[in-house]
Parts: structure tokens; sequence; C-alpha cells
DNA sequence: GTGAAAGCGCTAACAG
DNA sequence: CTGTTAGCGCTTTCAC
């Protein structure tokens, strides 16, 4: 295997200097037809590719992205990497991506590390709440846009989904059909998020059903003896309403060890989406967040920012989409 | 904002030249002791932080490893990429992860593109198979890594689940239980992997079990079609068997369909496995992969490459693990 | 239009 | 032990 051709290489097979290649290379219009061919054939004869590292070393400007998310396994989060992948590839951007797990210790080391390698921008999930992610990322000066986990008013741009709309949304169809009783099976009150789901619940219910929480927190071995333990304490609710996937998981094991069966003994619908959902029997109702959505529009804001736009941050809520499959059963009135 | 401090401002600050800096940084012993004292304070008081693109351009050696697999919402590949991330990071190696998005064409680009990054390395998972990977691979001397989808014989280490021994021991538990007639639901035959599910079936079978085999590709929004036909032509089996998980998911959706249910009316396990299995009622067996495994593995193995292994090739299996949970039922002797 | 020279931030080789 | 010099692969300025 022979070395790779640089860019003198390719200067000296085309007969020309390494600045008149670097102008071919950028498409620098001061460059002759015949020269811009000859160079053109010498890239091509030599399998020439450029260093981008080294070219925007001298540059100063990067084309890397970044993004940060608490957890790849999540679907969700999976599909925002997605996401964001193939936009930056449309973009000729490589995109770095790395998971914070869930460490607020680890997002902070990890935004020094992107930091580090200069990267364009960042679009991040925030492990915690959207103020503290925004201090780390101002002391870097780096451009990102905060996703999902959010709060608003941290001076970056914010995308997450219209969670108060979507868990009112669901909150309206439990109350249609009749329910009195339903259990929030909520992760952790410190998210934003989670704590816009709640409240976008209790909102639309004003009272017009009782509604318990639970809050199981982010440790997936633990939360299943939260809920159970909540559960044992508690009067059987005639609807359970997991805020989070892993907490269906969770919920839907319950359900089973304690023999309960939705829809016909308690009425079942999540917050959050995946395919699974809709393919078991029964199937399940879900409120399903316009993950695509979110990460195009992270991503477009973000470019705007790297392109040099200075507007103040704004939030922005996608609209979410209710699912019915039939797992709210209606109850008659006692 | 102020511009990034440089290693040259911190030799300033600290009375020295830069080189000594850069000696410091990388721990090189030949600094006296209080020399290496003022330059780190210096370090401290600039909050300077080294470019690790701008060190490795000069140092030739990269500190990028790289992970392409074919779709990032299979959690399967999410759980890979998950945990090579934490296995790089412990190197001091950033990983940067792509996704070929099943496309023959593309992981032919992404390849370039890593090369491009001058990645110290690559795992990658192919689409179609080890064999035209490796070329790709080879063209570009790029030290590497297959996983999952690979059949041996191509010169680089690939590392995939021992599917063969995991098939068998699913046709055992179906054949114990007395089933006469199963329809493996498989996706592409090109993918070396699922070859190796259905041969080690069969082998297991012998004959003892009827085997009906439907290819239904790689297409999502196909699938189902594909499975529909095959079961509207076909007289009912008594088991089912996809081996994948969005084979699993047309699956039950057909089920549902034709109002089969399982265990009682046909029996259900599925190769990989994911949580909601076994959270589900009622729950599904399944084989499932040593993902974490395999990605440490395959980690383990390019390391060893990037640190300068010249060894031959190797293929490694490891064992998947068979979770019964109840949805292979007891079938009485026709 | 083109190329020589300088330099991005860092490391390597060698003198002192 | 420390600094000087050169240079990684590329871009940029500025003469020509």
């Amino acid at each position: 295997v022979t070395r790779k051709a640089s860019i003198r290489d390719v200067a000296e097979a085309a007969g020309v200097s390494a600045a008149t290649v670097s102008k071919v290379l950028r498409g620098d219009p001061g460059v002759h037809e015949t020269t811009r061919d000859s160079v053109n054939r010498a890239i091509r004869a030599l399998d020439y590719r450029i260093d981008p590292l080294a070219a925007n070393l001298r540059r100063g400007q990067r084309s890397l992205v970044g993004v940060i998310v608490p957890d790849f396994q999540n679907p969700f989060f999976g599909e925002i990497v997605a996401t964001l992948e193939s936009l930056a590839d449309a973009e000729g951007l490589a995109l770095v991506a790395m998971s914070s797990w869930e460490s607020d210790a680890r997002e902070a080391e990890l935004i020094r590390k992107m930091n580090d390698w200069r990267v364009a921008g960042l679009v991040i999930a925030p492990v915690v709440s959207g103020a503290v992610t925004a201090g780390r990322l101002a002391q870097c000066g780096l451009h990102a846009t905060l996703i999902d986990r959010t709060d608003g008013g941290t001076g970056y741009d914010s995308i997450s989904a219209d969670s108060t709309a979507g868990t009112a949304e669901a909150a309206r169809a439990l109350i249609a059909s009749g329910h009195r009783r339903v259990l929030l099976v909520a992760s952790s009150r410190e998210l934003p998020n989670m704590a816009a789901r709640v409240e976008g619940f209790l909102a639309a219910v004003r009272g017009r059903i009782e509604t318990d929480i639970v809050w199981c927190g982010r440790d997936r071995a633990a939360m299943g003896g939260i809920l159970a333990a909540h559960l044992d304490r508690t009067s059987r609710p005639d609807a359970l309403f997991p805020l989070f996937l892993p907490g269906l998981i969770v919920t839907l094991r319950e359900l089973r060890a304690r023999g309960w069966h939705y829809p016909a003994g308690v009425s079942l619908v999540c917050f959050d989406d995946a395919d699974w959902l809709a393919a078991i029997d029964p199937p399940i109702d879900a409120v399903a967040q316009p993950v695509r959505d979110l990460g195009r529009e992270a991503f477009r804001r973000l470019l705007l920012r790297i392109r040099g736009s200075t507007a103040p941050g704004e939030s922005c809520l996608l609209p979410c989409h209710f699912h019915r499959r039939g797992s709210i059963a209606a109850r008659s009135a006692t």
C-alpha cells in the first residue's frame, strides 16, 4: 500500500503549484479552464482525496457537527441521530455522535470535548434541563440548539415536542370515555419535558379525573419496584398513563404480574410511540412525538447559527400526534 | 468571547517554549519538575485545552475511530454503537458514527469518507456481506473489524453471534414440544447472518419439522404484504419463527389481523431480543444476541490492529442466549 | 491567472 | 533539561 497522495503530489502531476490545486478544490473561479482540467485529471489519476482535517486547521472553520444525546439505545434518540446524520451529510458535514449516559458530569465533559474537536455546532439533548447545559455551552462559546429536554429562556434555540398539548389530548380521550382515576407513570421531576407532560395532563383534566402520579426515576432497574410499591399502597386506577417508553415497559410488567388486562380491566395510553405498540395485541394508544421534525428543525436552526445568525434564542414546540388504537375503553359511570 | 488559548500562549505565560509545553502535555519524562509545574499552572490559568486535530495532524496517528451500521434506529445497532462509544472513550478516542441506511452505495461512500477523516480504524456492519465490504476496506488500507453480517475469509477479523447454534436451540425447543410445521420469517437471502440462522434451524431439525421459509426483504413497508401473501397461500403453521426483530413486528400484525393467538393457536419465538418482548402479555421467547460482547470483542480486536498486529484475520462467533418465556406451547401429537 | 511564502496548532529531531 | 528549527496537509495573502 503506497502513501496517500497529498495536494503536492497532485500539483506536481498537473505541473502547477499547490495553491492552484487548492483553488480548484474549493471551486475558486480565478483559475483558467485549461489549468482546472489538468488539475482535475491529476486528481482523478492519483485518486486524490482532500484531508478535511488539515484543510479546516488552516481555515479555522470546521466541517464537523456534534450531537449529544442521553442514551443511544432509546429509539427516540436513535431516530434523532439518524435524522441529523442525513441532514449533516447533505451539507457536507460529518456528524460526531456521543452519548451522555444520563450523566450530568459526563455531559459537561462531552461539551468540552466537542469544543476541543472544534465542532462547528452542537445539537444537544440536555441530561437534566436546558439551563445548566446552556451555561456550559456559553462557556465554550459553542453554537448549539437544545432539543427535547428544554425549558426556554436559555439564550439558545430549543426544540421540543408540545408535550402539554399531547398529554392534554390523551386526557380528553380519557375523560370522554368516562375515566375517574388515572395513574401517571413519570420518570424524573427534574426533567422539564416530563414536568410539561404532567402539567399538560393536569391542566386538561382540571379535577375531572382524580390524578395520581408516581415518579419512577431514570434507573431502569429500579423503576419496576417503585411502580409496584406505589400500586400496592393505592387503590386500583381505571387508567394507566406512562409518560415515557421505559415507563410503559415496567407498566406492562406490572399489569401482567397483577393479572390486570387492558383495555378491559384498565385503560392504557403512552406518551411516546414505537412500532411495536401498534403491532402487539391489543395495540396501545400513544402520543407520538414528531421525531424527525424535531431533528430537522434543530438542525435547520443550528445551521443558521453557524452561518452567522445572532437572533435571540427561540423556543419552538412541534405538535404531537395522538394514535388511537383502542387501548382506552369506555368506562360506565359509577 | 476571547480567542481560545493556543500552546504558544501557554508557553509564553509559563516562560518556556512551545516544545516544552508539548512535552508536558504528552507526559514526556524529560521535563524538570519545576518547569512542569509552572506549565501546568499556566494551562490551568488559561483554561487551555489541546487541539487533538492539530496534534494528530503532525503526529500522523489518529485519535478517531469510526463505526458504520446499517441503521441507527435498530436497537441492536444502537446498543453496538453505545458499547463502542464507551470503549473508545476509555482509550481517549472519539467515535464517529455513521449509518449506511442499508445502502450498498452509501456504504462505499462512507468508507471513503471515514478514510478521509483519517480514522485510526473502523468497526463496520456490512450492508450485504463481508466480502464486498472487505474489498472496499482493503482499497483504503483501513484497519477494520467486521461485525454482525459477516462471512469469514475476508482477511479481516469478523465478529458475530453464533446464529447457527442460537436457532438450533430454538429448533430443539420446538421439536421437544411437538411442533410439526414452522414458518421461518426471514429478511434477505443475501445476508450471511440470515442465511446462517436459516441453516442452523434446518440442520437442527433435519426433517423432523416441516420447515417453510418466507423471505420478506429489508424494506419495512413491503414486509407485511409479503408475509400476508405467503400465509394466504399456505396452510397454517403451528409455530412462527421470525429471524429478525422487524420480522417479529410484521408477524405480530398478521397474527392480530388473522385472529390467531400465541401460544395457544400458534407458537412464537424470535431471533433477537428487546425489552418489550419480556414485558408484554404473553411474553415472547427469544434468542438474544450477546450485543455488548459483540461490541467489546470487535473493539478489542480493532485496537490490536491499530496497535500494529498483523495476525491473519479471524472469525469469531459469540454464543447467544435463549430466553424461554412461554410463547412456545406444547402441541399434542396428531 | 498563478505561485512563493507564511502560517493554522501542534510535534519531532536535534543542538545546546 | 530546554529551545530552535522544520514541517504535518492545507489555505491564504500578495506579489508577479
